[in-house]
DNA sequence: CTTACGGCCTGGGTGC
DNA sequence: TGCACCCAGGCCGTAA
């Protein structure tokens, strides 16, 4: 599953082959998940790849117009659950479920390969101001603590819902919640208003340490993950609550659990985790 | 405005 | 072997 960890990882791979590259052609099978086929299929070619960043969850690809027009635009993707985004020689055997492939002019191919189709694909322009984008959080790797704490401190949402709004912070997903949680010793049900400032900044330190940990160690593959050269991620070993319910907590030893939060499948440890003390269901 | 929650997207895995 | 159904995670719309 692309959080921040994976999806800065595919950033990091494809900026340190792409720029400079030149898309000469774009090849679309089903298009259900991109906004405008049309628009990527009439702008996209000719273009030249500038830069691959990250923006939470979201990689922009930026792009100089065919004609070095004054009108530099970027790609947008949202890997959803299952999409991938890898280079590969234009002879290589294509995936299952690959729907997009830009012909780049070294021989290469960027492909996107995504078997759920939760992905999402759009042109967006005008720099920054791109409304996506705008509604997006702080980025808890660039936040201060102070930030940090002034941005949860006052809420009335329990805290694992608010580190998954991507308007309050952008690019955590569950498996980066539950794990921050874990390190933290936070239950994933208190109220991010009834957490002491001890207890905020003890769960700053943890996100960024989470993500650091996953980033170093190429993300976590889980289902489909791969990075930009199709390579497998790391970080799953070093889970210590997602998806280990039934095993032993690696601190205490009680048995970890896994519980549905709001529809949302949330694994914790009922020990090192104290639940906060009237819970409502 | 804030929060909670159901539903939707799709298809692989599971269990009968 | 076939088949129905559960479920993943992000996001959006709705309601309180």
């Amino acid at each position: 599953m692309p959080e921040l960890p994976e999806v800065e990882t595919i950033a990091r791979g494809l900026h340190a082959t792409l720029p400079g590259r030149r898309i000469l052609s774009v090849r679309l099978g089903k298009m259900d998940f991109i906004d405008d086929p049309a628009a990527i299929e009439r702008e996209i070619p000719g273009t030249k790849i500038l830069a691959v960043r990250r923006c939470g969850k979201f990689l922009l690809i930026d792009l100089e117009s065919a004609n070095g027009d004054v009108r530099n635009f970027s790609l947008l993707v949202h890997l959803g659950m299952t999409g991938r985004l890898v280079t590969c020689e234009a002879r290589a055997p294509v995936l299952p479920h690959t729907h997009v492939f830009f012909a780049l002019d070294d021989g290469r191919e960027l492909r996107y390969t995504d078997v759920r189709r939760f992905g999402r694909m759009r042109i967006v322009t005008g720099g920054v101001r791109e409304n996506t984008l705008d509604a997006l959080g702080l980025d808890p790797l660039e936040a201060s603590e102070g930030e940090f704490v002034a941005l949860l401190k006052n809420r009335r949402a329990r805290i694992k819902a608010l580190l998954l709004d991507q308007s309050v912070l952008r690019g955590i997903g569950n498996i980066y919640a539950d794990e921050s949680l874990w390190r933290a010793r936070i239950h994933p049900k208190r109220l991010g208003a009834n957490l002491s400032l001890k207890e905020l900044r003890r769960l700053y330190q943890a996100v960024r340490d989470v993500l650091n940990d996953a980033i170093e160690k190429r993300g976590s593959s889980i289902a489909d993950y791969v990075d930009s050269d199709g390579n497998l991620g790391g970080f799953q070993r070093l889970h210590r609550v997602y998806q280990r319910e039934g095993k032993k907590c690696f601190r205490c030893g009680a048995v970890i659990r896994r519980a549905i939060f709001a529809g949302r499948s949330s694994h914790f440890c009922p020990h090192c985790q104290p639940p906060p003390r009237v819970s409502k269901r």
